[in-house]
Formats: C-alpha cells, structure tokens, sequence
DNA sequence: CTAGAATGGATGTATATACATCTTTATAAA
DNA sequence: TTTATAAAGATGTATATACATCCATTCTAG
C-alpha cells in the first residue's frame, strides 16, 4: 500500500491526550455526550430528553408549581416556560392557576401519562447501555457526583 | 405571630428529597448549576464558559481543526461554526483553510491569548469555589466520572 | 388599611446545541 | 481519468438555556 497516497498531514488526533482542567467543561462535555445517547433513544418517542425529564419529574412531584420543578431540576423558572409551553402543545401537561393565584400547579394528563409510559422503555434502555459502559458502580458514582455537585451549589433564592 | 398570615398552602419544598433517577438528567442538572457559577464568574470577561472552554482548547491543540476541537470538546462540528463566528467577531481567534482545503485550521489570535489571560484567574476563581465546595477528592471524582462517561460512548464518527 | 417590597411567571433577546441538508474538496473504484 | 463516495464545514431550523425586564399578585411595614 502506497502510504503516501495521503498527502496531507496525518492528523493523528492525539485528542485523548489532552485533559481538560476545567470541571465546568469537563461536565458539560459529558453532558452532551450522554445527553445525545438519551436523545437518540428517545427520538421514535419525538421527545428530547429534557422533555422526558419535565414528564419524568412530575410523576414525582405531582401539582408542582413551576418554581418547584425548576428548583428540582436546577433549571431557571423562565426556561421553563418555554419547555413547558412545548409540552402543553402536545397536550401531555395541564396548568392551572393555583391557591396562590401567581402560582402555576403542573400535572401530566391523560396523555402525558401515556407519552411517559411509552417513552419509559427508550429511556431504560439508554441508561441500560450506560449502565453497561460505566458498571453499575461507575454508574452511581457519577450520579453521586453530580447530585452532590446540584446540592452543594445554592440556586440563587 | 399570627402564624395564618398566610393563606396559602405551605408548600414546604421536600424536593430533596426527590433523587431523579435519570443519569442523563442529573448531569445536565449539574451542568446547568456549576455552568451558572463559572459564568457568573467569567461575567466581567463577557465571555461565557463555553466561549472561554474554547479558548482553553485552544490552548491546547493550537492549529486543531474545527473537526478536531469538536471531537476533543464532544460538541457537534456544527455548533463550533456558530461559536467560532462569535470568538471571530471579537477577534480572539482566527481560522485559515488548512492543507487538506476542506479543513479550517483554528488559532489564538494575539488578542485573544490576552482575553485568555485576563479570564484565567476568574475561571480559577470558580473552580477554586467548586473545589470548596465538593472538597479535593470530591471534584477530582466528579472529573474522572465525566471523563469516563465521555470517553465510554463513541462519538458518531 | 395602604404603600412599598418581594414573588411567580411571561416575554424579549442572545447564546448553546444538534440534526438534515447542501457545497466543496478529497479519496476510492472503475 | 472518470465517477462515485466520503469527509469538513456552512446554513436552515428547532429546542435548550439564562438574564433583564415587565406584569400581576402577595406580603410586610407603618
């Protein structure tokens, strides 16, 4: 094989040498790694991950405000309504006034607890390969590791 | 006092109590939370922490190419298009059409080595606050998580 | 009770992010 | 060489994300 055929620069991508310092990076990075596994499951659910989560996180916190779910998922309240807006389009999320009438009580309909049910399979099946990349250990030490990071930072209040 | 006051359900937030189970989902959360304490930290800068992550890339793999830099940064060739114009704009880095003439070769320009000098010690400041926070082995552990997470999942290639 | 401060959300705006698609350039097959 | 494939980026589009600001509602001092 005539090795020269190439004439450009052989760009041995020495990338896995390089460490990032930065730990915002570093968990960003991973992030939308992961993220586009996830993603990639998700797709023949036409939801993206963040939705999952929203769905996901109201199955615990049923008739959270949108200040609460944003708090759980350390996401700014106005992120959410953009989020949210989507979800109600697709009529998987209701929202009614609340006791406290600037309050907004979220809760998955019908629907939405259908579309979760059905995306709830693609889900596992993603964090399965994970599971399966990493060991169940690592698994968990990354979810310590970022649960402790979420908790040790104080959302501005 | 009149502990009534307040009409309104107290809506004592157990939302520790919530633990998402979701991997993808608790490192997305820790990213959106550390990413506000480094970009409030880089604020003065008026650089966001991926605009600086970039930058320190650059650091790195002078002359990568914008292939490259995606690959190491785990970030769609595609977005670095649309952050590089920004960094362009400002004049912190520049691009030439490289051997292979399909490639962009990416470089520091003077200015911006000096933009990266003058954001270092903010961004040291909000890696020295996660430090305190997490502790030492706290955040060399959350680091080899996000490592190994990111390289266990081959990037589309 | 009323004026001023605080809170929950919505909206405007800018960046971050990826996918589908297109163009240009290289490589491989014929 | 000609042609078919593949690779690197650019562009259109949609979602994700946060901040500044604004509105409505609630709370807190006087």
């Amino acid at each position: 094989m005539t090795r020269s055929k190439n004439r450009h620069t052989t760009k041995m991508t020495s990338l896995s040498a390089v460490r990032l310092p930065c730990a915002s990076a570093n968990l960003r990075r991973a992030a939308r790694i992961v993220t586009q596994l996830y993603d990639a499951a998700l797709r023949p659910t036409k939801m993206r991950s963040t939705q999952f989560t929203v769905l996901q996180a109201l199955t615990f916190l049923p008739a959270a405000s949108q200040k609460q779910l944003g708090e759980l998922l350390g996401m700014d309240s106005t992120t959410l309504t953009r989020t949210l807006a989507l979800l109600r389009e697709h009529g998987w999320v209701t929202s009614r006034v609340g006791d406290d009438r600037r309050e907004l009580r979220l809760a998955l309909t019908g629907s939405g607890k259908r579309q979760y049910d059905r995306a709830l399979p693609h889900w596992q099946s993603a964090q399965d390969r994970l599971k399966d990349e990493l060991g169940a250990s690592g698994l968990e030490q990354m979810i310590e590791a970022t649960v402790r990071a979420s908790q040790a930072l104080p959302r501005a209040e």
